[in-house]
DNA sequence: GATTTCACTAAACACTGTTCAGTATATTTG
DNA sequence: CAAATATACTGAACAGTGTTTAGTGAAATC
């Protein structure tokens, strides 16, 4: 029967149309604005009817989560063609605070709400090929792999490739969230962008042999 | 007249009543649960009383802000106290980093949340003694204070204190938010506390000369 | 003792996420 | 084709949120 069919499109057609708007409404006006009745609104249905396409609120924007790591990944495939690792290292660096800088609403997101994660929470479905991490997962292994490589060639003095991922990582998502949360207020920095690639150049710098 | 004096002692009493019972409700249930109606019940006050002693809900978590600036401010006493520069900088980064561990909420309050930030716009006493960020500032001058040392004494390959101390506040802030806001599940991270002290560990170690 | 000042509150407003009984339409069955 | 069923959707409500305002009763001043 072609109904089945036409009826399992049309119900992901509703799913996208849902999605679409809540991804608009988030990034023009954040998430607390972000309402189930102003999306309702944005697509003309009633907000029962966000229910029956997702679970909750949470479920909704571990969806939208799920492009940003996908838009994240594809970023990245820039700094993968590198071959040199010291070189990619550096360029994992720039395109993940560039992400970060331009996609500040997708970034906090991805890394620093509390909405996704609570969605996560109530799932068992991770682990598998079509994990809920999935580009998440790739983008860290590009770092961890890149890492390995400088490792390998005596490029950095770092013994860990793990923990060598955790340092730079972490390096670039502390200036990202400093910035998106307003944190570099505090120490009233001049020009944060400039400084943070000034952070990044002096981090590869000092790892290097 | 010692009227107008009691009355000004009586209503510093109540904002502070109200504000310990935000810390503990705060401490206790989260910043979601503490809703201004909880507070009023916990005082046993109605919910308007609350607005007679703090404009909205935004400056009442920024005083709760300020509490927490002044407690990792007092932890990092400890740090000061340590006269080699570089040694200093190592225990002041764990002071850091055993403070977000321990106090997590207070942590998220104060480099995460956007809570008090909207309140600190509305502002404009910053910059004199009596500043918003005192304690906060402070911490952060111990910090450029110690890696300018550590320049003078040719210690570090770092040619900026600035700089310096945002690669060094970064790395740590990176990691204590990855912690507190459940980012390190994606990578699937063991022993997250014990790995935080081997990359700090490490960061320390590269920038040396 | 009358008047003013002031701390405080009940009630409302405009929101929020979420649930559920009910309806109207589309599909399947007899 | 008509009756029965399945499905998609909604109006209205529930319980909660931050915040405002008119009004009250007691304390301080005159």
């Amino acid at each position: 029967m072609g109904i089945t069919e036409r009826k399992q499109r049309e119900k992901e057609e509703m799913r996208e149309r849902i999605l679409n708007a809540a991804i608009d409404l988030f990034l023009r006006e954040g998430y607390d604005k972000t309402s189930i009745r102003q999306i309702a609104d944005a697509i003309e249905y009633s907000p029962a009817t966000i229910y029956l396409y997702f679970k909750d609120k949470d479920e909704l924007f571990f969806a939208i989560h799920h492009r940003g790591f996908e838009k994240l990944f594809a970023a990245m495939s820039e700094a993968a063609a590198e071959v040199n690792p010291l070189e990619r290292l550096k360029v994992i660096g720039r395109v993940y605070l560039k992400f970060a800088i331009e996609n500040p609403e997708f970034y906090d997101l991805m890394f620093v709400m509390r909405a996704p994660m609570a969605a996560l929470k109530h799932r068992t479905n991770c682990g598998e090929a079509d994990c809920d991490w999935q580009h998440g997962r790739r983008s860290y292994e590009l770092l961890v792999n890149t890492i390995q490589e400088c490792i390998n060639q005596y490029l950095v003095r770092i013994p860990n490739a793990e923990e060598g991922a955790i340092l730079a990582w972490s390096v670039v998502h502390g200036m990202a969230t400093l910035l998106i949360r307003e944190r570099f207020a505090m120490i009233e920095l001049t020009d944060p962008e400039q400084k943070m690639e000034a952070v990044l150049d002096h981090l590869i710098r000092v790892m290097r042999i």
